[in-house]
DNA sequence: GATTGCGATTTCATTATTTGAAATACCGTC
DNA sequence: GACGGTATTTCAAATAATGAAATCGCAATC
């Protein structure tokens, strides 16, 4: 976007790493800030915040005041700055704009037909949610739902039994490693083999656990064979100890627009991985069938 | 905070209306940007942004810009800005803070507490979250739970059954209008009265149906039969059609921790409501029992 | 195939805003 | 009562944001 073009009349030497234009400086520490306290369980001082971001304390202190009267942050009496009620309404606001329908996946381009699709249909993840009910009932794991957005599998949502705990790490919006779940994996599955090639020019293979596939051949086999038998697994590829199947959900035309998945401890894959793969693929056969019937389709 | 001293002697004659000191505008701006971008389903561009806010273009250019690296709006083809995959793992971090147990609630200082709660214990919508599965599971409606966080009464835990809906506009992280459902009137209820106090002191009875209970002598009439009662209800003074349920959860010294509720359309009250009354102090006493064992405490 | 309209992007000088060092205030502890 | 660790305030320096206007790009229209 930005072009970088002749260098300012103006000094500009000063700025260390080479800056970037177009960003507004103070507000993107500002961001820096609250990023850095999301990722510090117990809050952050004043001092603290600009000890490990290298800031005068001084601006540490005006970048906090912002942030606090807009919400994003509270202070705690004992000084320690925490994520703010703010949070959680932006984030109400995210899940609402889950309610699309997403076209699939195929050219890389295709999610562009997004901008076009009016709000407020009802989402994938509220038609479907009580087939991911029954599937986490029946089987007592949590299930998920995952589709594509902008080009990225998006988690959308999560249905967990009274006991069984989700992946660690994982939550609704959480996008990436596709590579390295089932989810991912059955999705790009079904891709077409354009737009995988732009998935892994995009994402590198990065290594989560030590089963992670990480070779971009290893991987492109195993999408053939997730394909061919209809379902992935994820053997402890994302989460050490955990285990996922997933199954791809079909619209009426037959493209895939989501994939549905249940994790477990991965010991349970010997022992009940049959039973458990017959229960993911009812569901998403379910699914299938509940997009065929009734679909408020826009652009068909 | 900030003490306004005596007036700059540069010019700060040009600021429209009193703009406070201490806070950094450009970053002030953007997240009021975000803001704006959160409430609109759609999403905007630049120029919307610009008109909208009444800001030059290109401020809202740089300052969407500055968002966009960040992840926290994303632009779709269209040139439209919607909220970024930034703000679900913010929401992420934000949860985890959630795991902390709160002291009750009196005396407003109390929450001050919080500062020293050592954080990662096993919070309480963890741990409660079985009996408000079961509660859900029974009575086939969205289950609740909530607790005091900062002087707030924050929703901090919903399980939702296969087919019932949450009511609109609420979500884990929502704090407010205490006075207008019945998981804050019970919590209300049992606080002291300087806290009650103060909370009032703090808070307007904002009304938000025509059943919403906005006469601060009423409020406390209410909040007696309430703790004499043990539990509240709450007929569509938060949303119309729909009511609540809510009772107190006691930890082992007795003191009330926290509060569980169930919602459901307003009309099953007459029908179903002593039977419903009865699931849900029901749980509240599961839940009590539950806090009384076991209790990983570290300030007893 | 050129034109128009709409909106995004870039430019650049102006000027307000942010910064940073240091002084000061605060709070709990020894 | 002094000390150590922080938070807050001050103020001039200078960086970084602003705004008007020019440019660019795209798509619809003539």
């Amino acid at each position: 976007m930005a072009k970088r073009s002749h260098a300012h009349p103006h000094i500009q030497a000063s700025s260390p790493s080479e800056s970037k234009r177009d960003i507004l400086r103070s507000a993107q520490r500002v961001l820096a800030i609250l990023e850095l306290i999301a990722r510090t369980p117990g809050g952050l001082t004043v001092r603290a915040v600009s000890k490990l971001l290298q800031l005068n304390i001084s601006t540490c202190y005006h970048s906090l005041n912002t942030l606090l009267t807009a919400g994003y942050v509270e202070r705690l009496p004992s000084g320690h700055y925490v994520l703010g009620p703010q949070i959680p309404y932006l984030n109400d606001a995210y899940l609402r704009t889950l309610t699309h329908d997403w076209p699939a996946t195929d050219p890389q381009e295709s999610w562009q037909a997004v901008a076009r699709v009016p709000a407020h249909r009802p989402s994938l993840s509220q038609r479907l949610r009580p087939i991911l009910h029954s599937l986490s009932e029946r089987s007592q794991e949590p299930a998920y739902l995952a589709g594509w957005r902008y080009g990225e599998v998006e988690l959308q949502a999560i249905v967990e039994p009274a006991h069984a705990e989700r992946i660690p790490g994982i939550y609704i919006g959480y996008r990436g490693q596709a590579h390295a779940h089932a989810l991912g994996k059955v999705l790009l599955a079904y891709s077409s083999p354009a737009f995988v090639e732009d998935y892994l020019a995009r994402h590198a293979l990065i290594r989560l656990t030590q089963r992670t596939i990480v070779e971009r051949t290893l991987l492109c086999e195993e999408l053939h064979t997730i394909a061919h038998q209809g379902y992935s697994i994820d053997r402890e590829e994302l989460h050490a100890d955990t285990a996922c199947l997933a199954a791809p959900v079909r619209d009426a035309q037959g493209r895939v627009m989501a994939a549905i998945a249940i994790s477990f401890r991965s010991d349970l894959l010997s022992r009940r991985g049959e039973w458990l793969i017959a229960q993911v693929l009812r569901a998403a056969r379910q699914a299938s069938a509940e997009l065929r019937l009734s679909r408020p389709c826009e652009q068909c």
